[in-house]
DNA sequence: GGGGTATGAAGAC
DNA sequence: TCTTCCTACCCCA
């Protein structure tokens, strides 16, 4: 489920377990052989995400940079570890855990100068202490491109992802197709904290859940809605089901090669 | 065993 | 806008 909330949640996991040690590294797919020569028995000294971007700086300043991409997955698991199952790019060990990457977009090591063109290229993410919103709304403020397409680019925000970016424009009633510039500052500051709160929720919680107390299924007299994202959600993938609030059917498009939700009741396009 | 799908993004036109 | 890359899983035959 790499969204933003995913790469903190791996950053975290990944100082708990091998910050400070010496870890073995090791490539049983072959394809990082050469990075994984290099990392074994570096001792992990940092872990950072910014956006969907894991970092994870090892002792000689060189940083590991992963990006998970849509398939990509981290699976941890504690004590020896077993024979790596399936095709495992990067495996870590130490402290008595062992964490295997599969499928990532990127796996690479970067230099202290590439890191910081990394970094530069990305927006501020609701997720981080030092992300600036007004530096987004410079951008989004003055862009005739559609809210949900700017949502998307992480030179503009950094973190959100196809779930995030559905959910938190049905949750300001939102029309997606509406152009940044007509946003206006305090619809974007809205939307920024909203952004905020639920990425961090997600963080806490390991999932995406968007929906209100109020709404979910179960006080609306209905069963819980079961998919396989794991959360629970107001339009994400709910094409052609009723709106939990007003009943309208969740309409869908695709933009940009993505699926886009939207309640076409909730998100009224703006006259 | 084949086809479709997926929470992403770069690079070629 | 299209193609490509990456992996696992689900559904269907």
């Amino acid at each position: 489920m790499p969204e933003g909330h995913t790469i903190h949640r791996l950053a975290a996991e990944h100082l708990r377990m091998f910050g400070g040690l010496a870890v073995a590294a090791s490539s049983p797919q072959g394809r990082f052989a050469e990075g994984a020569r290099w990392l074994d028995g570096r001792v992990l000294s940092e872990a950072d995400a910014h956006g969907k971007h894991l970092l994870l700086g090892f002792d000689d300043d060189r940083t590991l940079h992963v990006h998970l991409g849509i398939y990509g997955k981290y699976a941890f698991g504690e004590g020896p570890a077993s024979a790596p199952v399936g095709v495992v790019r990067l495996r870590l060990e130490g402290g008595g855990w062992y964490g295997d990457l599969r499928g990532p977009n990127t796996c690479e090591l970067l230099e202290p100068g590439e890191v910081k063109l990394l970094r530069d290229r990305l927006g501020p993410d609701p997720l981080r202490g030092d992300a600036d919103p007004e530096v987004a709304w410079w951008r989004v403020g003055r862009s005739r491109t559609p809210i949900a397409v700017l949502l998307m680019d992480q030179s503009v925000v950094a973190g959100p992802g196809n779930i995030y970016r559905a959910e938190v424009l049905f949750r300001q009633g939102i029309d997606p197709r509406l152009p940044g510039r007509r946003l206006g500052a305090r619809r974007w500051a809205a939307l920024w904290d909203d952004l905020v709160e639920l990425m961090a929720a997600g963080v806490r919680a390991g999932r995406i859940d968007t929906v209100r107390p109020e709404h979910m299924p179960e006080a609306m007299g209905r069963a819980p809605r079961v998919d396989g994202h794991g959360g629970e959600v107001y339009v994400y993938r709910r094409a052609g089901l009723p709106c939990l609030v007003c009943g309208t059917e969740v309409a869908t498009v695709e933009v940009a090669s993505r699926n886009l939700f939207w309640c076409p009741g909730c998100q009224p396009p703006a006259v």
